[in-house]
DNA sequence: CTTGTTATTATACATATGATTAATTTAACG
DNA sequence: CGTTAAATTAATCATATGTATAATAACAAG
């Protein structure tokens, strides 16, 4: 572990450890209020408000609002890819010739720990939701930016454990697949609706089985 | 056909057949606003001005802006509720016990024709997926009001078309459909992204017929 | 034509917002 | 301590927005 004194010389003068919190509290506080109100709804005065900060502190470190809005993307959106591309690495490199419900399982269950991890984790489900929904070419630019590479070893990935099924039909599924972890995870504490509240049985860890279930048995399908 | 005097004779008194044009130019292009910047991002000068009217036009037809949107939403999605239905008894009228693709493809194929119907049509389907995005509790409602009497009654005819399946598995699948389609209806343009513009060789009805094969083996799959 | 009701517009209001600038504080360093 | 650069704040700007009101236009009825 570093000393405090080696810790102050790699730091740029004038740049306190303090300030690098507040950069964080911003995007914590960001990512809360993209998720709930959307990047038209969210108001810089708000985050900096629940931030304990000064509105132009966003702009000093972000920029504009857009900016901001990226970097709170790219941020956990980076955490989550490179948590994807180590446990398809895992798995490949402990089962040469894996199932389908094994890749599956490597690339939904980080998501499925963020969900969980906090609010703010849940936040971010939201958050990409919402991006996903949104038709701006800057939203799908940031998207391909973040996730197109993780998901293209997937695919080739599932293409190895189904060479039966041509690859472009592996590649609509695998966009089927996205969409319903996202919808899902985001949707999932009102699912009871539907289920007139029998959803309650169902623990999150029996979810994210059901989920691969019925994914899996969506790729091995006859085309 | 009612003749132009009886269509005078039904219609209220001072409200003329232009005003009623007015009221669907508004929906017309408010849907295409919404669905182009979602809620907060749509603003009603715009929609007042591509629809060549005052924007106080709004608030007399609509109130508020949240009402306009509501009564938008309401509009095409009572549609597509009532030719869900329609779909699903003229389904069951034919054929007694049908396949699990049969009463899919009754549920989908709606929305997909809406999806080509044209620029509103499309608009329409971006919207349900922001809706879908969005988590303020009268977004809820809204969608619960127009879709979840038609849902139940398709997971019904799962459960019949499916009996070794429980109910609760199969409500849990049909939420996983409705994010599936959703996305992907919206996403369909970009699809080519994920496979390197393989995609062309797909007809919008070829990828129709694909995600009937994915969902259909996902609801079979053993629980 | 006159009247009363509805449809439509022109205009103004109050406010919230993102951006911006200048001033102030903080901390590292010689 | 004093200097310097970065971090943080206070205050302002210009503007876009939803709402609201009053005036005008269109139209049906008597």
């Amino acid at each position: 572990m570093a000393t405090a004194s080696k810790l102050s010389q790699n730091r740029k003068p004038g740049r306190p450890s303090k300030s690098e919190d507040l950069r964080d509290v911003i995007l914590d506080q960001a990512e809360l209020a993209f998720a709930e109100f959307g990047f038209e709804g969210a108001s810089l005065r708000d985050i900096a408000g629940r931030a304990n900060v000064n509105q132009a502190l966003t702009r000093y470190y972000f920029g504009s609002k857009a900016d901001l809005f990226d970097a709170c993307f790219l941020r956990r959106g980076g955490f989550l890819a490179g948590h994807r591309h180590v446990n398809l690495d895992r798995l490949l490199e402990k089962t040469p010739n894996p199932e389908v419900e094994d890749i599956l399982l490597a690339y939904l269950k980080p998501q499925w720990d963020m969900k969980y991890s906090g609010p703010n984790g849940a936040a971010f489900v939201a958050l990409q939701a919402r991006l996903h929904a949104e038709p701006e070419e800057h939203a799908l630019r940031l998207r391909r930016e973040v996730y197109d590479a993780s998901v293209k070893r997937y695919i080739s990935a599932l293409c190895d454990a189904l060479p039966h099924i041509p690859r472009d039909v592996i590649s609509t599924r695998m966009a089927f697949l996205v969409g319903t972890y996202l919808f899902m995870l985001n949707d999932l504490g009102r699912l009871d609706d539907l289920t007139d509240g029998h959803l309650n049985g169902f623990g999150k860890e029996d979810m994210l089985h059901q989920l691969v279930t019925f994914l899996s048995a969506g790729m091995r399908a006859a085309p």
